[in-house]
DNA sequence: ATGTCTTACGGAAGACGTAATAATA
DNA sequence: TATTATTACGTCTTCCGTAAGACAT
């Protein structure tokens, strides 16, 4: 029974629908069923009465549900409200970036940030591709600048700040190191270099297609855990990866060429929020950072 | 933050000493640390300021340490209440047994106990060796009959109830199998099958030793998941195990045969209960168990 | 030198999703 | 038959222990 039974158990007492519930909580119908029978085998007795149409709360339920319910509420009232209190005292807003670049404009930002509120203290990091949403899932930062596309239920995605175009990181013996540009097409021809963690489908698909626009299938390559081992797993020949173009002002080195793409779509980048819970700082922040992209166009 | 790192939090908040708060809470010092440090990403600043010599919370700290305990409180006694409530009012009482000898011990104690208290419904079931204290521990049932030796910090092991003696389980063609009985040293020569799930390793030595008295290494043989699959092992030949006697009337089956030891301690058995809460339907029903158990001595 | 907290790493338990099944209308 | 709850099973995350390191007295 930890905190985040109860939220199934307090959410289901209220909705009485498992289907519902599980939609309310972003998990699944079955996640919800699990969890509450192993409930009732902790509490011994059910808590539910329920067929496949009707879901009523037992008398124990109710107890229960009477029990919990302004508990549960003073829990997770009271870690916001130090949470909030820490951010305000200290006036502490923490910000991730994924890439040096976003990490540029985020630094940048943060400078004129400083003039116009000095009571804030802006805490920066960089976050791992490996775990793209971990922090912001779990409250340890407020804001981060990230690549697009982000479709997560409990994540809110910000206008488009700056766009990157793109090229390719081939090993620099390779042939198309040789070209001005290349194509999308291209990529059936070599294996891409992926992120060896669980990332959504979407992201994955969007960075490293599986097929070309054309229909060709496109090969994969090796695995790597930081994204510097990209850059030597290429300079090894054993892959290639889509990149931002201005990878090349930051990542090269011998062994490895950037090649620009004739015909791939730019990178969009803008700041990820955790849904619940609009923070001034931070949109103030986040306006700030749009503005001094757009004032200096790349 | 879920309540289990509320509780350790909680702890170490009155304790201010990670090993003491660790001792308390039947974890290690690290895991107190991880947990601790886990919470302050989330928050967002440091709840305790500290050296390896003093521990002292910050003002988030108590802030955090008022916020929780009322809830934390409320919520684990409320839990407990309606655990309470289930069992009073159905008068229910949850037992487990390893087993079918002490379960026959645990089906006549009730047909008394039933005549004593008819307003108590007791449940039975069995309880899986692969998972011997985790159905006690989530608090699923009030008290089991179980194999000794058991020595795990939150459970409390009653009087040895009654002692069965061990005997081999051979294949029916080895050539223990003609003997009149085994000594604990034959096992030197003959691999031990061995569960797959992991469990206390002073259980393992007890049950399944890796020397004999004597010193000498006891081999290992295959691994099985649900007891049952140890005699299909056994009559395929592939390895021995040590059992009580008192199986050769439950399980014996073409293909095995039980030679008893001559020099084997007997086996142990007694009541296991959740160290917390001495319930007085399971305290009675113990005292029962032993009572029937003493009047017909096997 | 000793007791205490922290970090890195690995293994096991638990959370959760997918897919198939059962049950109600 | 359509909708909903449950179960079986597999995967991935997280919990937690071990062992080694860093600090303070």
């Amino acid at each position: 029974m930890e905190l985040r039974d109860i939220e199934i158990f307090l959410t289901l007492a209220q909705e009485l629908h498992f289907s519902r519930t599980a939609k309310r909580l972003h998990v699944t119908p079955a996640r919800v069923s699990q969890s509450i029978k192993s409930q009732e085998r902790r509490i011994g007795t059910l808590l539910f009465d329920r067929t496949t149409r009707t879901v009523r709360l037992t008398a124990a339920g109710e107890h229960l549900y009477r029990e919990l319910s302004v508990g549960y509420e003073q829990i997770i009232n009271g870690i916001e409200a130090v949470s909030a209190a820490a951010r305000q005292s200290t006036g502490l807003l923490r910000i991730g970036y994924s890439t040096p670049w976003a990490g540029d404009l985020v630094f940048q930002t943060r400078k004129n940030f400083r003039t116009r509120h000095p009571e804030c203290t802006v805490h920066v990091q960089e976050i791992q591709f490996s775990d793209m949403f971990g922090s912001l899932r779990r409250g340890e930062i407020d804001l981060q600048l990230s690549e697009y596309p982000v479709r997560e239920a409990d994540i809110t995605a910000g206008p488009v700040i700056f766009c990157e175009p793109r090229a390719l990181l081939v090993p620099s013996s390779h042939p198309l190191a040789e070209q001005d540009t290349v194509s999308l097409e291209d990529l059936a021809g070599v294996p891409l270099i992926r992120p060896g963690a669980q990332l959504p489908p979407y992201v994955l698909e969007y960075h490293l297609p599986s097929h070309t626009p054309a229909g060709r299938p496109i090969p994969q390559g090796p695995t790597y855990t930081y994204w510097h081992e990209v850059l030597s797993l290429v300079a090894a020949g054993l892959g290639v990866s889509p990149v931002a173009t201005r990878a090349a002002e930051h990542h090269n080195r011998p062994g490895v060429a950037f090649v620009p793409f004739s015909d791939a779509p730019h990178l969009h980048y803008g700041f990820l929020k955790p849904a619940p819970l609009p923070n001034a700082h931070a949109l103030a922040f986040a306006a700030l950072a749009h503005e001094l992209a757009e004032s200096q166009p790349t």
